[in-house]
DNA sequence: CGCAAATACTGGAACGTTCCAGACTCCATC
DNA sequence: GATGGAGTCTGGAACGTTCCAGTATTTGCG
């Protein structure tokens, strides 16, 4: 039967004929045991299974050591930042509870669940919620906003510089000889006003501002389709889309028009998301730097628990441009 | 500050002026208090900010009402039956505990963790582990495998039927006129060598054995260009692919090379994921019933938690063929 | 009117840990 | 030979709940 029931501190205690206080320590690897009892405790335990039941271990200690974090299931982008954020969590002694955001359970619902687990701060990878919400959200522990940019007391903020990113991007193809250059923008979504307001500064430095050309997006694929027909009737020889999803609906209805890319158009995607890699995409694009990101968001998350003193409560993350084959001097 | 000890059953008692059993009944919604002390009490619960510690509650109940789900977060299928699994847990009184399967934690850890969390069952989405591992896990507790088919004696499976699948798709395919229909396929993905099976035996009872041509594929999109570029040089007029990541790779290699689609080749895809049903994409697919699946994957836990008997181990959920717009007649 | 049954409520033990104060042994030091 | 300080180890209280066995109080009915 599964139902014996599992074994308890108590039970290896007598089994290795110490005080379960004693086995407490071994458990938790404290000084204050021989080696030889020590011992005799671990080979206890091993014996009856022994696991340690967190919650009445985090009942007593009045800490939970998680971090919950709020992600967008249908989101590539995410997936790779809590790719990251669990390697970055691997030897802090803290533990990660996700809490997804689905079409059907919102972004407060996510939350709420969180708060229930005891979670001590929270990390929100770009957050619909509004800035209020978020504040007050801060008031109760410690929040993290990743990958978007948000202005309020109490939060700390870790995104990507991303106008800079987008002038990265002009500038690479001003330097490949483009100078009509579109720009298919993500609307309201995190992090898209910025991108906008890179690319048309990059424009201006250039002296293109008669070039500017700003396409409504979005951040899905099928937006990216959308932008891309309306761009049909007159191509730029260059564009640079909000992000790596949205690429790809671009890219998609390019082939499909018999549009050479980077022949005739190039495109810029944003991201590096694992679907830019893909080799038959190969798609040039922003790379924001994950591993930083993600390590910086759980290093502050942490530091605001254990009352490290932080200065800064934002943190801006140069993005990097990787060039791949969806860019090319204009023919 | 946000110190201030957070407020517990006892604090709530004091201030309504009652027991703290009775505040725990009102909180728990168990008949035993009159209407209007429930009032009082629900009152200063309220003003106090009170939420129940789910941890105290859960190690004195001795139960977690946690169910762990384990899922890859790199995997847009699982994102659709994630979503499905959230929805359908909503009104059953448990809760989901998420763990992902990344590029860097694999599927033991996810599990690991989940164990850890005191998690009373587990369901587990297109599982990697051995049905050996598999099966030593269900003897610890109930385990719900969602979406691959394993033999194992205390595993629960649900499933769709994979074969009658890919059926439906080559009897689609010969409905409309074609004969040399060609299978890309999952290699030693689960559910693959169902799907597989399902193709030789349609094209067998359609009487083309001669036509019978498979040719090695995988899970994304990179796998499906692969294979595509694979069939250049000897095109079918239709193909049938493993999953509609892997033909979204089919599409676009086949749309570089100008090759129409439905015009030339016709495709279809399998799963309906969010992928399939995006405009420009617009595959033609064959559904598995995620809503059904998610449904009797959660039913299905708490049955085995609850002791409700149960005859079936497995259960097949039959797929269904969505005609979009990448199928249509040989030209 | 009296007695059982229902309703409303209380007190305290338990869940499996951690934490604290103390107890015992052993050995070096004065 | 007492003193004291490590080094080990123990017992019991506490964490915030739920559960159980009760105690009042009210109600219903012959």
């Amino acid at each position: 039967m599964r139902d014996e029931r599992r074994a308890t501190l108590t039970d290896v205690a007598t089994r290795a004929g110490v005080s379960k206080s004693l086995v407490s320590l071994v458990m938790r690897d404290e000084p204050g045991a021989s080696p030889e009892t020590r011992r005799r405790v671990l080979d206890a335990a091993a014996a009856l299974g022994y696991h340690p039941d967190s919650r009445a271990r985090l009942l007593r200690s009045g800490r939970s050591r998680l971090l919950g974090v709020v992600f967008g299931i249908q989101h590539p982008f995410h997936a790779d930042l809590v790719t990251g954020l669990y390697s970055a969590a691997r030897e802090t002694g803290y533990e990660l509870a996700l809490s997804a955001v689905t079409p059907e359970r919102d972004e407060s619902e996510a939350i709420r669940g969180l708060l229930q687990d005891r979670c001590e701060a929270l990390i929100l990878l770009g957050p619909e919620s509004r800035t209020a919400a978020l504040t007050r959200l801060a008031e109760r522990l410690p929040v993290v906003v990743l990958a978007r940019s948000v202005r309020g007391p109490d939060l700390d903020v870790i995104r990507t510089a991303d106008a800079t990113g987008l002038a990265l991007a002009v500038d690479h193809l001003v330097a490949l000889g483009h100078r009509r250059i579109a720009h298919i923008d993500g609307g309201r979504a995190p992090g898209a006003a910025d991108r906008r307001r890179g690319y048309r500064q990059a424009m201006h430095r250039h002296g293109f501002d008669a070039e500017i050309r700003i396409v409504p997006g979005g951040l899905t694929e099928e937006d990216g389709a959308r932008a891309a027909e309306a761009l049909l009737g007159d191509l730029p020889t260059a564009v640079t889309v909000f992000n790596d999803r949205c690429a790809t609906g671009v890219l998609d209805v390019f082939n499909r028009n018999g549009i050479q890319v980077p022949g005739t158009v190039s495109v810029v995607g944003y991201d590096d998301s694992s679907l830019a890699r893909l080799a038959h995409i190969n798609l040039t694009t922003i790379a924001q730097d994950v591993p930083a990101m993600t390590r910086q968001a759980l290093a502050r998350a942490i530091a605001r628990l254990e009352d490290t003193p932080i200065t800064a409560r934002e943190s801006i993350v140069p993005p990097h441009l990787v060039i791949r084959g969806t860019s090319a001097p204009p023919s």
